[in-house]
DNA sequence: ATGCAAATGAGAATGATTACCATTACCGGC
DNA sequence: GCCGGTAATGGTAATCATTCTCATTTGCAT
């Protein structure tokens, strides 16, 4: 399914604004942005575009499930496509890196965790925080 | 080791608005309390503490390892009393409750996948959102 | 008790996000 | 393709949590 697919899909006008910003998810670019970090990419290639209305497409994509909202640590959101496939990250106190992981055992023990004690879940979010001490940090200790 | 003895150790001086912060945690009180509930547990016993006094205290008593600072959705931190015992977190999305867990089968899942990848773990979060189903749930379904 | 560095608290400042609202851009029907 | 109505946009003001500033107060060691 296309960006302007999706967009009808979930019963919002195929705007320019709108479309501009989903082109930033899934163009080379990094997987998790913020809110800021759209506003300066759109800026940088010459899109003009508010950052109210980058703020509100965000929320918008995020409540038709095409982008998930992540809470890291520190006090902006973060935004990232929404591909289907659910995982967890790992984020680099040393340099920002993202990365993802899956574990189907983490998943399961959290459902019956849950279950155990009487809630339906809806979602969870698991971060690890820690350092890259492979080479391919560039910050590492 | 008690509150006093506590301040003694991080190298804080025992003032009143601290011995007054403290002693919220672990009273009968819900362990997990943010800046504002703080603040206005505060005014309500009479205890006048300036909520800058209170923003600047729980962030040094995270820094000493007295209390752990978690970020759930939404936009506020949410403080409680470190007592050595990890634990994760079921936040019910409709009343607000919090029902702590532990299990060591994630704990140790999660530092194979960090390890596996190269990563120095520091610390993690995992926050399971769901509804509680049990009576218990005053706003159930 | 005295002195002084550290802590407090009222209010200003900040940073992220949202609300307002006048202007502009989609889109369906001529 | 042109029009009209409605939804979307974007500049700016407002909000909310949190931090900063700095004059005043307090804890604590002498
Ligand atoms: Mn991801
Ligand atoms: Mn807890
Ligand atoms: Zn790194
Ligand atoms: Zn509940």
């Amino acid at each position: 399914m296309d960006h302007l697919t999706h967009l009808k899909t979930a019963g919002l006008k195929s705007t320019l604004p709108r479309l501009k910003v989903l082109n930033l998810f899934g163009n080379g670019n990094e997987r998790h942005l913020s809110a800021e970090d759209v506003y300066k990419k759109l800026l940088a290639s010459g899109d003009d575009v508010g950052l109210a209305t980058v703020y509100r497409v965000l929320t918008q994509f995020e409540q038709a499930g095409l982008l998930i909202r992540h809470h890291f640590e520190g006090d902006k959101s973060v935004f990232e496509l929404n591909e289907g496939k659910h995982h967890d990250h790992i984020v680099c106190l040393q340099c920002g890196r993202i990365e993802e992981f899956y574990d189907a055992t983490i998943e399961s023990r959290q459902k019956k965790a849950a279950a155990d004690r009487g809630y339906s879940v809806h979602d969870h979010s698991l971060y690890i925080y820690a350092d890259c001490i492979k080479p391919k940090c560039p910050n590492r200790l």
